[in-house]
DNA sequence: CGGCATCCATCGTGATACTG
DNA sequence: CAGTATCACGATGGATGCCG
């Protein structure tokens, strides 16, 4: 993600940059749950790779939305949880999955959408993975 | 940005294959106040290429968010304009927004702005929604 | 266990030129 | 005006191996 630059400055390209992306929101969501280890996070989100799970989580981390904490004992650990900013991403997200939702559902059924964006409101725990 | 629902059927992933990415949310803003030709929006989006936004807007068209009209006349007139399922993106628009300032600001207070280095928070307020 | 380093294939995107 | 075609390059991401 490295469109921060001159484009336009658009805020929506900046939550974008933060958070978007193919695995981040996938992460966050995991760790809206509650604080997650590194191995969980790999095991929990199918199809993820090792490499991508860390560079993906060292650009949450940089961007102040999730905290590492290692704790120094054998076997190592390493737990994630979402900071305050992170969980403030939550609204953002819930937008983007009913949405999300709506979508499939209208392209499911090839049916007029209506345009007041009304969508049911599943949880968001179990809609994701 | 072609993670259709394969991946892993995050609701999430849907809405951002569908309006994330580099263009399609400043595309997207536009057409939110109202029908725009080729060159208008080329005009509106500063730095996009021809090819980019000829490219953005079929990916919307596919995806029913946009409709394009062609004028058969001389010179050619293309007109977009949002389908109401288009429509139904503001609030996901808003949201993503609205983080996106909120975060520059918090970042702002504190040190330097991510890695970029030169952000204008200036034209963030009013370059979206 | 939880990484990081390296190599390499693919994708996204800009630049440029051409067209109905 | 509103595209399309082609080339090129850097970013993205997978596979693999090594390390504390």
């Amino acid at each position: 993600m490295k469109r921060l630059s001159s484009k336009s400055g658009c805020a929506v390209e900046v939550t974008l940059s933060v958070m978007g992306g193919t695995w981040k929101p996938i992460i966050l969501f995991h760790l809206m749950h509650g604080p997650k280890r590194f191995g969980e996070l790999g095991r929990l989100i199918s199809g993820i790779t090792q490499r991508m799970l860390t560079l993906q989580l060292r650009e949450l981390e940089d961007a102040g939305i999730v905290l590492r904490t290692v704790y120094a004992q054998v076997p190592p650990r390493v737990d994630y949880a979402l900071t305050p900013l992170g969980h403030s991403l939550q609204p953002v997200l819930v937008a983007l999955r009913d949405w999300g939702n709506n979508y499939a559902r209208s392209q499911g059924q090839e049916s007029g959408v209506s345009a007041d964006g009304h969508t049911d409101h599943t949880d968001i725990e179990k809609k994701c993975l």
